[in-house]
This record gives C-alpha cells, sequence and structure tokens, in this order.
RNA sequence: GCAGGCAUAGCCCAGCUGGUUAGAGCGCUACGUUGACAUCGUAGAGGUCAUUGGUUCGAUUCCAAUUGUCUGCACCA
C-alpha cells in the first residue's frame, strides 16, 4: 500500500486532480434521458477579481452540482462571465486617462478594440481562480453576455418588446452620474447619509410686496426653477395662484401654481420646482405645464444661459449662489440636516436627476405574471422570506431605464432618419428609412448590463432558437446567489423569461449571505480589510476554503471569516488526511468486501449503521439546501464516532495481525472510510479524490473516480439499531469511567481493576474487556452480577456500575458526596418526567411517540437510580 | 416613514416543521505523547436561550409588544 504523507499538502493535488478531471470530461456527464440538474452561474464581470462572495457563491454551486452528478443526474453547471458594461468602461476610459487619451480622442470603434482586448486579456483570469476553488463547470459550455448567442437574444428581446410597446423612448427624469457620464437605472442608485443644510430663501412676489419663503437643500438649482408649488387647498396661500414671484438672482418671472405636491405641514407649504432637475417636480411641472429649464450639464457644471455661474462644479456653483443670495438679502436661514443622497453604485458619485431622452421598459405589464408565478410557488426562495423582498420590489418598480451613455455592450438596435425622424427598431445591423430610404443613424447608446443577464439562463442555452440544449437543460433547477442581487437580476430574470420563454427560469433561488471579515464588517477595498480567496488556497488548499465558506453557514445569513475558521477547517482537512494514513497503514487486503454480518462485530455493525444514517440525513438535508448543516454532520461523523471511537476500538484488533476479525475489520473499515469520502466530496472534493485514489477499490465495483461514483443513499439492509444501542451503552461506561478518573486526577497510568456489575451479560462481557483495557485504562475486567468491596470508586452508567479500587486515592466522604448529587439530579429528572406523565393533558395530547419516549427515559433513570443506590449502600 | 433580519457559552455561530439533560468550533483550565494526527487525545468550567405578555398539556422554538442591532425600500421643498 502506497503511504500517504505524514500532513496533508494540498498544493501538490488540487492542480493535478483538476486538469485530470477535465481531461476526462467529467464535468459533462452527458447523460441524455435521465432526469436533469442544471445551474446556471452568475457571471462574475470580467474586470473583476475572485472574491470571497465569489468563492462562496461558487462553492455553493458546485457541492450542488457535484452531489447531483454523483445521484446520476444529467447535469450542467453552465459558466461565463458578464461584459458589465459601466463598470469595464470605467477601467477602460481609467487606463486611456493614464495615457492621456479620452474615449472621443479614439472613437468608437478603436475604443471598442481596446475592450475587446481587455476583454482577452482579463476575461480569463476570473475563469482561471474559478477553476482553482475546484469549480465543476462545464468549460465547454463558457459564454459572455456579450458574445455572438447573447447579443442574438438581447436583439430579439428588444424587438419583440418595442413591438409589443413593452419599450419605448421618452424624456423622463433619470438618475444620471456625472462621473460615468451615463444614466443609470433606479436600482443602481445607492442612497448614502450625508451631512447638508435646508437653506430658506425668499422669493419675491410680483407686483406686491411681499415674498414666499422655501426651503432647499439645492440652491443651485434655483436656476433651473420654473414655478413655485403651493398646495390649492392652503388658506395662506392659494389666493396666491396664478400670481407669479420673481427668481432671485436671475430676474425670471416665475408662477405660482396649485399642486399637492406641496404639503401643508411641511416646511413653508410653498415648494420650487424645478422640472428639469428633480423628478417629483418634473411630475408636477407635467401637470402645470411649466417649461423644463436645464441649468446642469452633463458632468454637473451650470451651463452656458448663467454667464455669472457658467462653467462652475455643481458645489461650487452653490456656494456661489448662496453668497449670492446673501448678499442679495434673499437668504432667511441656514438649517442643518442630516438626508439621504442618491450615489452611484459603480463609483459612488452623487448622481444628478436629470431629463433625458432614454429608453425605458414597461414595468407594470411584466411584473404582474413575475408576482403571480413566484406566488404560486413555480419559482421558491431559500429562505422564503426573500420572496417578500421581491414581491416588495416587484409590486412598486418603475419602469426600467435601459439605454446607457456608454459604448462597451449591447448597441440599441433603433434607427433613426436624420431626415424625417423615423425611428425603426430592427434586428438587422443597418437600414433604410422606409419614408425617405436614406440609410438611417443608429442609437449610438447601449443596453444596460443587466438587461443581457436578464436572459442568461436562456440566451446561454440557445434560446430566440430551439436548440437541442435549450430543450434538454431549460428552465434550469437551482440558482444561487446573494441577496444584495434579487432586484438587479433575480427578478428580472424572472419577468423576462416569463415573458419570453413562457416559464420561471428555475425552480428555486438559493440565496446567500455576505462574507463579512473577522470583525463583522463588509469586505471593502477602501477598508483594506479584503481577504483574497486565492492567497487562502495557496496557504490552505482550495478544500478547507470550501469547508470554511460552507460549513454552519445557513440560506440568507452573513458569516464572517476568520483565520479561526480557515485554521479549523485546515485541521479538519489534515484529520481526514491521518485517518485515512491510519487505515491506510493497517490494510492488507487487496480489494474490499463488506462481509455478511453474522461476521461483524458490535462495533463494526455500530459504524456501519451509523454512517448509513449520516448518509440518509445528508442526502435529505442537501434537498432541503442545507448545506452548512450537512456538512457539519459529516464533521461531526469523522472526526468524533470515525476517529475518536472506531478507530480506537478497532486499534486491538489491529494489532491482532492475521485474526478472521482483523480481516473483518480491515474491510468495514475500508468501506466506511470510502462511503464517508464520497458523502464529503462534493464539500471536499480534492482531498477526498486523493484518499480513494490510494484505497483499495470495492470488489466488483471498481471506480474509476470518486466524482463518477454513485453518491452514498440509506440502505435498511446496513441499519443496525440495537448494536448501536449496544455500543452507546459501552461508551457511555467507558466516558464516565475516563470522567470519574479525571476528577480525581488519576493519570492514565495508573491503571485499576475494573468490575462492572450489570445484569445484561448482552452488553458486557469477554468481548468489551479489550475496550476497557485500551480506552478506560484498566488492568484487567472482571463481569459479575453484584459486587461486594471496599474502597472503591464506583462509576454508574449505560445499565452498568463499574467498580475500581483505587486505593488511597479514594476519598469516601467525597465519592459519597459526589454519587448523592448525581443521584439528586437523576432523581429531580424523574420526577419531572413523573409529572409529566401524571399530566392528563400531556398524556392525551402529545403524540404518542413523545410519550413513550418519555417512559423510556423514565425507565432508564430509574435503572440508574436503583444503580446509584446500589452503589451508595456500598460506602 | 414602510418592510425584513438578527439577539443562544468569554468569542464566533448551529439548533429544520414546539417535547433535547440546549450543542459544535475557537478560547480557557487540568491531565496526557515511542508509531494515524500536538494541525492531536481525555476530561472540565462556562448559558434564566434579550425583556414582557400570550397561545399550548408543554415555548429557545409559534404569536404580540418592548429594547438593542443590522439590512433593504421610500421620502426629505
Amino acid at each position: 500500500m502506497k503511504e500517504l504523507e505524514k500532513t496533508y499538502d494540498p498544493s501538490q493535488i488540487e492542480d493535478r486532480l483538476y486538469a485530470e478531471w477535465t481531461a476526462r470530461g467529467y464535468f459533462a456527464p452527458n447523460r441524455p434521458g435521465k432526469p436533469t440538474y442544471t445551474i446556471v452561474i452568475p457571471p462574475p464581470n470580467i474586470t473583476g477579481q475572485l472574491h470571497m462572495g465569489h468563492a462562496l457563491d461558487n462553492t455553493l454551486q458546485d457541492i450542488l452540482i457535484r452531489y447531483k452528478r454523483m445521484q446520476g443526474y444529467d447535469t450542467l453547471w453552465l459558466p461565463g462571465t458578464d461584459h458589465a458594461s459601466i463598470a469595464t468602461e470605467a477601467k477602460i476610459v481609467e487606463a486611456m486617462r493614464k495615457e492621456g487619451l479620452t474615449k472621443e480622442d479614439l472613437g468608437r470603434e478603436k475604443f471598442l478594440e481596446r475592450a475587446w482586448d481587455w476583454r482577452k486579456k482579463y476575461g480569463g483570469r476570473i475563469v482561471s481562480q474559478l477553476k482553482k476553488m475546484g469549480s465543476s463547470c462545464d468549460w465547454d459550455r463558457e459564454r459572455f453576455t456579450l458574445d455572438e448567442g447573447c447579443s442574438k437574444a438581447v436583439k430579439e428581446v428588444f424587438v419583440r418588446l418595442y413591438e409589443k410597446g413593452l419599450i419605448y423612448r421618452g424624456e423622463r427624469i433619470i438618475n444620471w452620474c456625472p462621473h460615468c457620464r451615463t444614466s443609470i437605472s433606479n436600482a443602481e442608485v445607492n442612497y448614502e447619509e450625508q451631512k447638508s443644510h435646508f437653506w430658506h430663501i425668499r422669493y419675491p412676489l410680483v407686483g406686491g410686496e411681499g415674498y414666499l419663503e422655501v426651503a432647499t437643500t439645492r440652491p443651485e438649482t434655483l436656476l433651473g426653477d420654473t414655478a413655485i408649488a403651493v398646495n390649492p387647498a392652503d388658506e395662506r396661500y392659494k389666493h396666491l395662484i396664478g400670481s407669479y414671484c420673481v427668481l432671485p438672482l436671475v430676474g425670471r418671472r416665475i408662477p405660482i401654481v396649485g399642486d399637492e405636491h406641496a404639503q401643508l405641514d411641511k416646511g413653508t407649504g410653498c415648494v420650487k420646482i424645478t422640472p428639469a432637475h428633480d423628478p417629483n417636480d418634473f411630475e408636477v411641472g407635467r401637470r402645470c405645464r411649466l417649461p423644463m429649464e436645464v441649468c446642469l450639464t452633463p458632468d454637473a457644471k451650470i451651463t452656458d444661459n448663467y454667464p455669472k455661474y457658467a462653467g462652475m462644479d455643481r458645489y461650487e456653483a452653490r456656494k456661489a449662489i448662496v453668497k449670492d443670495l446673501e448678499e442679495g438679502g434673499y437668504l432667511v436661514s441656514i438649517e442643518d440636516l442630516t438626508h439621504e443622497v442618491g450615489t452611484c453604485y459603480r463609483c459612488g458619485t452623487t448622481i444628478e436627476p436629470m431629463i433625458s431622452l432614454q429608453w425605458f421598459v414597461r414595468m407594470e405589464p411584466l411584473a404582474k405574471p413575475a408576482v403571480e408565478a413566484v406566488r404560486e410557488g413555480k419559482t421558491r426562495f431559500v429562505p422564503d422570506r426573500f420572496s417578500k423582498n421581491y414581491f416588495h420590489w416587484m409590486e412598486n418598480t418603475q419602469d426600467w431605464c435601459i439605454s446607457r451613455q456608454l459604448w462597451w455592450g449591447h448597441r440599441i438596435p433603433a434607427f433613426y432618419c436624420d431626415d424625417c425622424g423615423e425611428v425603426k427598431v430592427t434586428k438587422e445591423p443597418s437600414c433604410l428609412c422606409p419614408k425617405c430610404k436614406k440609410e438611417m443613424r443608429q442609437d449610438p447608446d447601449t443596453l444596460d448590463t443587466w438587461f443581457s443577464s436578464a436572459l442568461w439562463p436562456f440566451s446561454t442555452l440557445g434560446w430566440p432558437d430551439e436548440t437541442e440544449d435549450l430543450k434538454r437543460f431549460y428552465p434550469t433547477q437551482t440558482l444561487v446567489t446573494g441577496y444584495d442581487i434579487i432586484t438587479f437580476w433575480v427578478s428580472r430574470m424572472i419577468f423576462s423569461a416569463l415573458e419570453y420563454t413562457g416559464q420561471t427560469p428555475f425552480d428555486t433561488v438559493l440565496i446567500h449571505g455576505l462574507v463579512r471579515d473577522a470583525q463583522g464588517r463588509k469586505m471593502s477595498k477602501s477598508l483594506g480589510n479584503g481577504i483574497d480567496p486565492l492567497e487562502i488556497i495557496d496557504k490552505y488548499g482550495a478544500d478547507a476554503l470550501r469547508f470554511a465558506l460552507a460549513t454552519g453557514n445557513s440560506p440568507g445569513n452573513d458569516m464572517r471569516f476568520s483565520d479561526e475558521k480557515i485554521e479549523a477547517a485546515r485541521n479538519f482537512n489534515n484529520k481526514i488526511w491521518n485517518a485515512a494514513r491510519f487505515v491506510m497503514m493497517n490494510l492488507d487486503i487487496g480489494q474490499v468486501e463488506l462481509p455478511p454480518a453474522e461476521k461483524l462485530e458490535t462495533e463494526d455493525k455500530w459504524i456501519l449503521s451509523r454512517c448509513n444514517a449520516i448518509a440518509g440525513e445528508v442526502c435529505e438535508n442537501l434537498d432541503k439546501y442545507e448545506l452548512g448543516v450537512a456538512l457539519a454532520k459529516l464533521y461531526d461523523f469523522l472526526w468524533s464516532e470515525f476517529c475518536d471511537w472506531y478507530i480506537e476500538l478497532l486499534k486491538p484488533r489491529f494489532a491482532d495481525k492475521g485474526s478472521a476479525s482483523n480481516v473483518v475489520a480491515q474491510n468495514v473499515i475500508a468501506y466506511v472510510l470510502r462511503q464517508t469520502l464520497k458523502l464529503l466530496h462534493p464539500f471536499m472534493p480534492f482531498i477526498t479524490e486523493e484518499i480513494c485514489a490510494h484505497l483499495p477499490q470495492m470488489k466488483g465495483k471498481a471506480e474509476e473516480s470518486i466524482m463518477v461514483s454513485d453518491y452514498p443513499a440509506f440502505d435498511p439492509a446496513l441499519s443496525f439499531p440495537e448494536d448501536e444501542e449496544r455500543m452507546e451503552k459501552l461508551i457511555d461506561l467507558i466516558r464516565a469511567i475516563r470522567n470519574r478518573r479525571a476528577e480525581m486526577n488519576v493519570p492514565p497510568s495508573k491503571k485499576a481493576h475494573l468490575t462492572v456489575v450489570s445484569d445484561r451479560p448482552d452488553l458486557y462481557g469477554e468481548k468489551t474487556t479489550k475496550f476497557f483495557l485500551k480506552l478506560a485504562y484498566c488492568a484487567d475486567v472482571t463481569y459479575a452480577s453484584s459486587f461486594e468491596g471496599e474502597n472503591t470508586v464506583q462509576v454508574v452508567a449505560g445499565s452498568a456500575v463499574g467498580y475500581m479500587p483505587l486505593g488511597d486515592l479514594v476519598d469516601l466522604e467525597k465519592e459519597k458526596k459526589r454519587l448523592e448529587s448525581e443521584k439528586e439530579r437523576v432523581e429531580n429528572e424523574i420526577r419531572r418526567i413523573e409529572a409529566k406523565l401524571a399530566n392528563e393533558g400531556f398524556v392525551s395530547k402529545a403524540p404518542a411517540a413523545v410519550v413513550e419516549g418519555e417512559r423510556a427515559k423514565l425507565v432508564k433513570y430509574k435503572e440508574t437510580l436503583g444503580k446509584l443506590n446500589e452503589a451508595i449502600a456500598k460506602i
């Protein structure tokens, strides 16, 4: 038997195994006809580097796909990347800036060349990083949101929606990022608390003595004011509706209008209206037919219409205008205020609401069926509470601004005639004006990245064509993603899929939380507290990283990543490794065959039964997406039951070379180890594969790789409840003896005589002696139905009393006290249970199994109480 | 403002549809090493399961309120 190294060294193993798996085509099992299980990857940005969020997301997906693959499903994990228009373009622009170049210098074509070069250079980076994680994606089907197929789908969708009237072009207030120089959707705005002021300003009335006072957080937009609104029911001002005031500093006459937007009980009741730079004011402007006055340029500077401030940045202008207002006697007061300000989710710049001609998706008709589908359970969120988020967003969503003033992305397939203004939307790359027959000009803008991501589950499978893949793998089963991306992506995939394919794109959305740092803070570049998964892999291995991320992690909840966690994971790897080393050192059989039940010892049946039970539970947990729970069970089973007990119990048998019992032990332990490794494989693919490759094969069932072996399932033939009970009793007694010795500070080197008194000869006898000798530090063991002796320590557990003469170490008084306090505890338990059983309500209403359980406990406690009395009487 | 999450051992967290002697890991204490593993073993200390009510035969678990904390969404003239 080839020997394993003493400590596990993942770096020697992982890349080699990954290459082997790839070469053998294991990632794409190709089992047409079998039930399918499909996951599409949330495509990482091509600009991105693998971070802990990706690591968690992909660990969970890989666990699921490996599990289903081992269960025999026709699995597909479809990988790919996202062109990430705004993020990528920003990076390229930034790189160009360093060369002293702007987009305009280069022109669209040259710029796009650079972008594709960028993609070529960096798009592969994240992919190779995913591979380091062990991600078993079908790389032959890798896709890109801007590739030919996805582009085809995007055009198809755009044209269809346009023809249905669900996409329209119009002038609306949109969120404008002055830094990225593009519109962004509502979903892409983050609100941040900022300290600011309320400036109270007087607007003099025309043809009168008085003035109206308004308060604003944005005095610079005063330049764009085209009215003052008051509530039509406001007794203070309603007589003024229809008259005018003078716009301070500008001198323009602006009307006083009546509109519900102005509330009676808020501020002074008067509101300045800037229709071109505020969404609410825009609506007021529409209702009152006010002119739009644009006073800010796309880079948030004052327009040339206001020469005094022209070219000033919005904040500069604010200062200047406040100063001028003050000097002109218009400024009444300044009030401190903290308020939420919209910022660009990409660059953090404060967004500027602006009136702009953009393309929109009409959301209401799309949102309705999407809400219905989830309500009817066609797609299920795990955990369920996230469906509430989803409903809330879907039911309140406004039209989606999809055009972006960027070059890197899907160009909007709309064409304009410069002569007659005709608009045509077509999948063709160019077209002639249907009226003037002149070449039309394509819209220069591109689409929101999320527009193409929304089609990902079906565009990647060939839609709009009825491809074999689409038929075979769509709709998909599970989508795994973080809660931060439900609105951006998940909800849009659902309504898109319903609209174009008539089906929800996936059955289940498994939501995970954020990976935070050890102090619970969000990992961020500015804090510099990010942990690089690749460094973790280098140091501890991918399996350790995966274990640290998966264990104890429950759906939807954030988790902390810490040194302790990754060290615990590394230790577990090492534990598995060494358990395997031990097993192999003791094997001399060429292949493994599970002996018939009658040849098995109690401990063999116990471990087989436990392993089998765990297999059943793990499958159940995995089916319910309780991956963290499943892994924790495997951890406990392997470390506690397999290593701490079964291996220790077997040591005497392994020492007895050549015996029949030794051979049985070899077969059982090799079998259980293999089963356990299989159960663990989806979580920790590398170490399990490496060890399995060194283990002898099962007779007649040789497996090429653990990756393509069958996942264990509960097998009634391997369930031995009586032997489980028997072992548990034995373990209880051994534990109790160790416990007693430890309490009395008896070193392991001091061996004691043990007399086991029990009326259960089936539990204790010749066969158990070796265990007491080895695990309970006994010199020898005798079994009896009664015991007469003095100066002995008495241990009550597992339906037996153990007597150990420990000579001078025994303090009889102390011993008696201990036994009595133990007795008291047991008596309390008995009282509690008896009271419960005497309760008419409990007996009649509680389920029979629970009542039976309580009765069984009572019997057990009474038995223990009897033993304790017996022991106390001896003192 | 609206909605939602979380509150369990010194720390970090499990505990799935109510019935457990409330659990792991880390840390701490004591003991232990010539052959699987010190990246280890044995044992121990440590919890009124945030508070208050309610439902129930029975509540850490379900409901309500309160407090603290975090997150979405909205508004902010």
